[in-house]
DNA sequence: GCCAACGTTGGC
DNA sequence: GCCAACGTTGGC
């Protein structure tokens, strides 16, 4: 494994895009869309690169946690949805020559037997320093560490 | 449904 | 540039 490729943890509400959407999209790929928080947009525009590993984590939903595996698998674009008038993403501020919102797109590599729970990672030692389980972290794409990564993927065996 | 925490907006 | 008001996130 490359060791410049970096690891994130990114968040959806699996009632609008769970892992099993994107297991079943067409490529098993998906543009990340709809990202309105310029934090998580810098970390697609500025920092993902192809070949990036992703945990896929459900939130706001009965069993929160990490439910599978992705990659990153373009180069950072315009979220095209920011310019779609009937989208709920539609931005009225952005332009074609000046976007906003911008995103990579995501394959599907793996979805877990079970979910990694939230309450798994938060009582895992290793993982005490984890981003998402800082508090008032409400950050859609967060970074985490090669060994938080492999930590986190341990958990589900 | 509640609510803490955080981000964004907009008046000044 | 400050900051109050408002909107959103997301666990519980």
């Amino acid at each position: 494994m490359s060791t410049n490729l970096q690891f994130w943890i990114m968040k959806s509400e699996p009632d609008v895009f769970s892992i099993g959407h994107l297991e079943k999209a067409k490529n098993q790929t998906t543009p990340w869309e709809g990202v309105r928080n310029y934090q998580a947009r810098n970390f697609m525009r500025d920092q993902m690169k192809i070949g990036d590993q992703v945990l896929f984590y459900h939130s706001s939903c009965d069993v929160t946690g990490v439910a599978g595996i992705a990659e990153v698998t373009s180069v950072t674009y315009p979220d095209p949805t920011q310019f779609i008038k009937t989208s709920e993403y539609f931005d009225a501020g952005a332009t074609k020559d000046k976007p906003r919102w911008f995103l990579v797109d995501v394959k599907w590599q793996k979805t877990f037997k079970d979910v990694i729970t939230l309450e798994k990672i938060r009582t895992a030692p290793k993982l005490k320093d984890l981003t998402i389980l800082k508090k008032g972290n409400r950050l859609s794409i967060t970074p985490c560490t090669e060994a938080e990564f492999k930590n986190i993927i341990s958990l589900g065996r």
